[in-house]
DNA sequence: CGGGCATTTGAGAGTACTCAACCGATGTGG
DNA sequence: CCACATCGGTTGAGTACTCTCAAATGCCCG
């Protein structure tokens, strides 16, 4: 098992990758130019379809990979066949760096996808050679950490209503770096995904869907996409925490104890 | 603000620190015998008492630290007042490191504790020459990544007991790596500490333990220490996922969606 | 057109929360 | 030395949110 041919249906790999070196997030966000070329030329562009796996947790970490285009979702699979979403990644993220020599979790895409192979090997020797190389490695996955430590926080605070809410906004963050209105979205995960993102059963999601609708804060004009029309509305019911009037009823003021 | 003088009220400083460099696990971990000897002149210990802050989210990221003795939690304050606990940390573990210039979270003591204190400065100008060293600090980050992740998982799957249980596991293995039987746990945090860890209510925390004490899982023999006397019973609840039979009724099997 | 999959909706059950009172230990001041 | 306040913890009763089970709908694809 390795991160490259089986595992990659349908893989059609084009020349090099312009894209990464380009982009303003990333893998090569505050690198000098020169370090930039060679990451350039480390670099090679793949297409995969949906629902295709970029690499499995456990195979060797022989590359990192930058998405280009779609979205991909990284996961543990459970011992019982049920799976924990760990996190999902739009264009211009990072996937697949580690520490180890084998990767700690599924990358699977959600949606068709263009991604970009670095060799683990050439960035590694590059590290060695230019130290913001490595730092930057550390501040990305210094970043992780925050995003799983406010998943945590939501998870444990936010009511069903919150968490899909604090979601949404989260697809609008990533939609807005990547150029977008962040009004429109594509939705490209399944209520599945979410659910075992969120922690909620698929039903609980769907529930949730319907009483955003409802109330006029989201519109879905079609399957896989989604109109944030309110959107004070869904940042109050995000929250900062997990307070604020759901949308019936009195709701959960998310449990207090600190002073 | 920074993480020196008055934040660490009665704050005894002795000269170096031995316990650093010689500590199996840390830092040094893997590390050439002369970086190591560079790191233990870099460091200098000190002695602060319970409830005391070791730094806050915001200050100056100065220094790293090493737990010697005792325990501390990392949190987040949240605006209402209440508090997000991302872990907690024993002694051998690392604190404190980030790749940005500010600390991304508090870190409380929740016992009299011993910290080793290394200068941010050193650290940084030293890992320049050592390439071991930011590769370490990558490790560490990828395992307090993997920690949130676990944490997640659990938060999303686990029932209440489940939660708990899994923690006191997690406090069983804190108590072996530092040489303990990981029977006779120390147990300085407060319910509503553990109740912010795991998303639960000081009232909810307080119940669980009433039952696993009631099952006989567990024995309190005095006020912050914890018999553990059922470990398979433990264990069965902590589940490798969230299901396995509560101490009554059915349970909750933990929500399924995937195949 | 039929099968499979994702989603929706309904009814009922159960876990964890909320509110509230009480207990024991600790610490302070009269 | 004791009254009293405080803090952490425990326990009880009732509520409410989310899960479970079940069935129906809509959509895509062969």
């Amino acid at each position: 098992m390795d991160a490259s041919g089986l595992m990659m249906p349908r893989a059609a790999v084009t020349a090099a990758c312009g894209a990464c070196a380009g982009a303003s997030r990333g893998l090569c966000h505050g690198l000098e130019e020169a370090d930039q070329a060679a990451l350039f030329n480390a670099a090679s562009s793949l297409r995969l379809p949906a629902r295709s796996a970029v690499f499995r947790e456990g195979d060797r970490a022989n590359a990192v990979f930058t998405l280009k285009d779609g979205a991909a979702k990284l996961l543990r699979a459970l011992p019982d066949g049920r799976q924990q979403i760990i996190g999902f990644r739009f264009p211009g993220d990072l996937i697949g760096y580690t520490a180890r020599d084998r990767y700690p979790c599924d990358a699977e895409l959600v949606s068709d996808a263009t991604v970009c192979r670095v060799d683990r090997g050439r960035l590694e020797s590059m590290s060695r050679h230019c130290a913001g190389l490595s730092h930057r490695l550390l501040e990305l996955c210094a970043e992780d950490l925050a995003a799983a430590q406010d998943q945590l926080n939501a998870m444990a605070q936010k009511s069903a209503e919150g968490r899909v809410a604090a979601f949404l906004l989260m697809l609008r963050e990533a939609d807005r770096r990547n150029g977008g209105t962040g009004l429109d979205l594509s939705l490209p995960m399944t209520r599945a995904d979410i659910g075992d993102y969120l922690g909620l059963t698929i039903e609980s999601v769907s529930r949730v869907f319907a009483a955003l609708r409802r109330g006029g804060l989201v519109k879905e004009p079609q399957r896989g996409r989604l109109r944030l029309a309110d959107l004070p509305g869904l940042e109050a019911l995000a929250g900062s925490d997990g307070a604020a009037a759901p949308l019936s009823g009195p709701g959960r003021p998310a449990h207090r104890s600190a002073a």
